[in-house]
DNA sequence: TCCATATTTCAGGAAATATGGAATTGTTTT
DNA sequence: AAAACAATTCCATATTTCCTGAAATATGGA
């Protein structure tokens, strides 16, 4: 991932309705999303302030949007989330591996190992 | 690792001069550091200026620093990176526990594991 | 076509941020 | 004590961000 388009996701995650947002397209699930409206309603913001700051993300490769019928549905571009800690796990990976391992382990059991078919794991 | 602290790393991080510091004093290493002056020389930054941005990550926990003779030395904080990354993880395991376990198995596989001795996994 | 709904765009003002010059504080050396 | 060095603080300026009300755009239904 570029440094600039770490620095776009950085900024864009900086603001706490921003934080909000995509929390909320995460949680709601890659596939899945919300319409526009629907996350102005469960976040309290209003709809012009709510639309600037989905830009924002939508700038920063945060989220996806597509319309559907007269609502905007936006979902949560897991790829850049990914491409976004994998650059700042490479700050402490690339410059001093020693630090790398058990950052991670540490991390990983904070998120015990879910039981999954190993067939399903081609997802993307 | 709360919210707000969340979003004080994150607003510290998104900016290209203070990226560069903690990437640097990544790679000094955390017991390293290097001397205000040093890093505002290695990143070509006015010494005021760049005072002013080491405050804010100082704020944000992002590096700590230490007087020592005539200069002062930063270090970066390990602990509190490790804690953003955490909460950046939430955001999928803690919604949508299928996503965590091959995001981090990505993660994991650009960091390759270290030879490392089982008996110093003790070492924070 | 007319109307209601959903969302975005525009223009603005207030607040926060970034930067540089000059002055200041703290430390070591002579 | 004075000078040199390292870093910060202070102050002014330029830029950016954030939010709002009002208007515009797009879609679906009567």
């Amino acid at each position: 991932m570029e440094k600039t388009a770490v620095l776009d996701a950085l900024a864009a995650l900086a603001q706490p309705t921003r934080l909000d947002v995509v929390r909320l397209l995460m949680q709601a699930g890659p596939d899945t999303g919300m319409a526009a409206g629907d996350i102005a309603h469960a976040l309290d913001a209003r709809a012009n302030t709510l639309s600037a700051n989905l830009s924002i993300l939508l700038n920063a490769g945060l989220v996806r949007k597509e319309r559907i019928g007269r609502s905007i549905r936006y979902y949560p571009e897991i790829e850049t989330m990914r491409g976004l800690l994998g650059f700042l796990l490479e700050d402490c990976c690339g410059g001093n591996p020693a630090l790398c391992r058990p950052l991670l382990d540490t991390l990983t059991d904070d998120c015990p190992p879910q039981k999954r078919d190993r067939r399903d794991d081609h997802q993307h």
